[in-house]
DNA sequence: TATGAATGAGTGTTCATTCAT
DNA sequence: TATGAATGAACACTCATTCAT
């Protein structure tokens, strides 16, 4: 999963003349300052959908928060939804090293830390990249190439956790380990949006107990710092 | 919570804001008919968000499905908002009603089976109202009033889920009640939105069993018919 | 009152309230082209608004009379209401140079010859901005700033004339200027408007006279050029 | 110009059946109870185009005000601009009224009374039917009949107007009376729009002054009543 | 005679994308 | 490589008028 983005310039429909049609994401070669202008580009694009969401977000704000013009947007990218395919690249990137860096959950106070580990960079990577995994599961994404990141992304952290389910003598159905995913994915959620006042330690500490009793079979065991007090 | 909703046929004397107006609510008296059709437009809405969602749906996809035209919609719904507000009113209701019947979540299987019911009926609503809740979740929505029915609605099943919770025994602090609800509620988007392969007496079995381990400290309990089948 | 118009190109954050913004005016700097299709604009909407009055008149009309389109027009204004506080801008300009060049009014032929010279510059301005004028005098404009403007121009020269009345030892009350503003405005609307047929210097020989004599305290002088003729 | 207003039901564009096409304004003779409604119609819509001014006003608004409904309005009226003419042909009739009762305007202290009360009656009238009169001096009204009568009214005025300015000795040349016609119809807007503060008494006063001499060539009387102080 | 419901053409406004410089 | 200007299809909402009861 170590594709580079190619910005598929001229990936358009109306396509006339003899051009590198055919060949789909025919990137220029970018010098530095392309590369420099592309980047804040990516950049401003993750704050302002942070604020408004991929859908709601307006080219326009993305060129201002960027401080450049709508026609340096479109010498990037070919519409919105590839910029948002090149940052499913970066976030598919993520997370893939977080999948490969899920070790061993056992029932003991090391899986219970090794849980927590992996956790806190879950979220850490949904506080960057919440708004393309959520533009994923909306689902509302008409690009083909984005979806299939999406979905990979997901898919391989999911093997991961399951493998890891499976050894721990846990159920690992596929059914087990979406439910797992979906508990993962909109407590990041709560956690970034703010919709629901939870903060980051607290809510580490919570799940790590909760999936590892619910998800992991472990017995319950008293975990430090987790704070036994009925809200 | 047995609010009904009125109608906003207001008279903006001048300037009607675009949004969610002020006046809410001075319905007109609506006979059989005009009941007939708003009835039409609420279930063609629903249709149309679950295919949708809410804010890619159009007004014309809307009064396409209600086999009506524009101007009706209008005459019945402020606009879009409005008619979400509608929708959270009845969607709260149930929500409600599904609080109020949750019983004691006792360790044993009396316990699960009672967990399996509360989860099976909240589904069915998720299946029904799934596109309003996530349009409170997603929280772009600007209507205040829905955005508070919202809120109230989740509270109350919080607070119901806490509740018994606390009495189990477990943790029943803000933020496991919260990633309870992050679990329940993207569970069903999962089923619902079809972008996870789930069934439904699976992913109940599963979740009976998750839940009732990681939330409210049931002790493993071989439950009848939980596949522990590894996919 | 040579505040200069700024483009209100605001960036409403979230809902533009449809009527008249709260942030008037965060103006893009204008390059030379669009400085000239802001001024094709303008140009093409006072003579669409001069045939089909300000609220008649579509904003379709005025793009197609300005040969650009839809899109532009909102690039530049942002709203019809905006459009004219633009113009109303413009008119006060021109009003308060009215007011600034009315000098004493006496009650000789030197002081009906200024009288006359005034009207003129009335009546000329009153042809190219009476759409602007009237908008005002309808009373039905929303945008508080326009209205601001058209008073504040027109108390200006209503000021201007009482100061003049006052010297020439007429009665300068408040309403015997009011009554003053009133002929003047609906004598240049017949005028301009063809509703009634009179011809601009015939107009002006007789609102000189009525005028002088009315307001001013003037005798009956024979004025030359004034045809005593009844119809 | 007494001819009785009769309902053009029927006058619409569409026509098909053999109807009483050809004979336009057919009406259907009214019982008591038609006629009741009918009024209370007319009389609604008075006080909605004194409100909002005839072309902002919704048939909707009058509906509400005459506490009928739409249906009703369409029965009595074929549209907003068959309402007008009614309404114009009632104006025309006070108008007409004013214009026979005319006296001579002398220039001594009895015109001047003669005056006052030509202005007061005048005044009158517009209170009750300036929305009319402005819809009439708007010219946008597309019916022919409405802006005939209009026309017609006004004409008749300033017919009876001229005869006496030439009694007077004054110049009654098209121009003039069309002058004071000006200032007659927009002092009166100004009175009964409250755009601008003058009272009745105050302004019947300066006009008399003002008219007198500006335009029936009356010397400066020191006229009772009439405040010479300077604002 | 009266009514509330229904209709759809018309209008304002937004915004992704293309163009000329 | 960068930019601001231009475009027009898409969409929300209004309201005069007609219809069925």
């Amino acid at each position: 999963m170590s594709e580079a983005y190619t910005s598929p310039r001229k990936r358009t429909a109306r396509r006339p003349p003899a051009d590198t049609v055919g060949t789909p994401a025919q990137a220029r070669e970018l010098r530095a300052q392309g590369r420099k202008t592309m980047r804040k580009l990516l950049d401003a694009s993750m704050r302002v959908f942070a604020e408004r969401g991929f859908h709601a977000a307006r080219v326009d704000d993305i060129v201002r928060a960027a401080r450049t013009s709508h026609g340096t947007f479109y010498l990037y990218f070919a519409n919105k939804e590839d910029l948002l395919r090149a940052l499913a690249l970066e976030c598919a990137q993520d997370l893939d090293a977080l999948a490969v860096g899920l070790g061993p959950i056992t029932p003991d106070r090391a899986g219970a830390a090794q849980l927590r580990q992996f956790l806190d960079a879950f979220f850490s990577t949904y506080r960057r990249y919440g708004p393309v995994i959520r533009a994923w599961m909306e689902g509302r994404v008409d690009d083909r190439e984005a979806q299939r990141l999406g979905l990979h992304a997901f898919t391989d952290i999911a093997t991961a956790l399951g493998r890891r389910m499976h050894e721990a003598g846990a159920p690992s159905d596929h059914t087990s380990v979406a439910a797992l995913m979906a508990l993962l994915e909109r407590s990041a959620y709560f956690l970034v949006s703010r919709r629901v006042e939870v903060d980051n330690d607290t809510l580490l500490d919570t799940m790590t107990c909760v999936v590892h009793r619910g998800f992991f079979a472990a017995p319950l065991l008293g975990q430090p710092g987790r704070p036994r007090v009925d809200r």
